[in-house]
DNA sequence: GAGGAGATCGTCT
DNA sequence: GACGATCTCCTCT
């Protein structure tokens, strides 16, 4: 996408979104039994969907572009593969909650648990296209919006990734691990707007060893704001 | 634009 | 003690 087209398309979301922020706290979250599937139907299911964050009486949000889905025990890149310990326990738990995680020393990533209790399937939410609150994740990631010669680079490096869009929505492991995500009470919550997803794509996950074959990534295809360089958003 | 290396610490073996 | 569901910066082409 030509890089004014894609400012001028995110200023005019970002400002319909301001209109209708007030429509933003109304909506529903997604219903627990929509992860109650297994994590290859979810994943591309939640492609469009919104991840709100509260902070005090300001809104946070941004559209799900891009997830991995991982398997629990029968995945050997998942998290859960070896069973049960004390990081990966709210991955047993019941589904439609947050699992963060804390990985290379200095990184947040946050998955929303799938399938009932005992089972350990997850969906790992790798990136965001910002609707609302763009100056709070600009600040909590430590980047400057109002420079308009680096609108463009700004942007897209606020959410576009697993820890990125941690650190823009402040999302943490003590604050959030085992949050309710399907519950408009929690200051963490996936809502839905019935937005309609573009052409959707399927390809292996990014940064893994093992099952790193397995094409269980999904994006929406020709999406800016999908993690990685050019020629894996595509 | 692409590729490589360093940062940094929780988790697991 | 080794590794990692990542990101950023720097160098090279």
């Amino acid at each position: 996408m030509h890089k004014g087209t894609l400012k001028s398309q995110q200023k005019a979301s970002q400002s319909s979104w301001i209109r209708t922020s007030a429509r933003l706290r109304k909506l529903q979250p997604v219903p627990r039994r929509f992860y109650d599937r297994d994590p290859k139907l979810v994943a591309p299911q939640l492609l469009g969907k919104i991840l709100v964050r509260r902070e005090g009486r300001k809104l946070l949000a941004g559209r799900i572009v891009e997830v991995e889905a991982y398997l629990g025990q029968s995945d050997p890149a998942s998290h859960a593969f070896r069973g049960p310990t004390d990081r990966n326990r709210v991955m047993f738990g019941p589904p439609g909650f947050a699992y963060v995680y804390f990985t290379y020393g200095m990184h947040y990533c946050v998955n929303v648990t799938c399938l009932k209790e005992g089972a350990a399937g997850a969906v790992l939410i790798r990136a965001l296209e910002p609707l609302a609150g763009l100056e709070e994740m600009a600040l909590n990631r430590d980047l400057n919006l109002a420079l308009e010669t680096e609108y463009v680079r700004v942007l897209r490096a606020l959410t576009s990734g697993p820890a990125r869009l941690c650190e823009a929505l402040a999302i943490t492991r003590t604050r959030d691990d085992g949050k309710d995500l399907a519950s408009g009470d929690s200051d963490l919550w996936i809502a839905s707007d019935r937005a309609r997803v573009g052409e959707i794509a399927a390809s292996p996950r990014v940064g893994i060893t093992q099952a790193a074959d397995w094409p269980l990534r999904f994006y929406i295809v020709g999406n800016p704001f999908v993690s990685g360089p050019a020629k894996r958003r595509t």
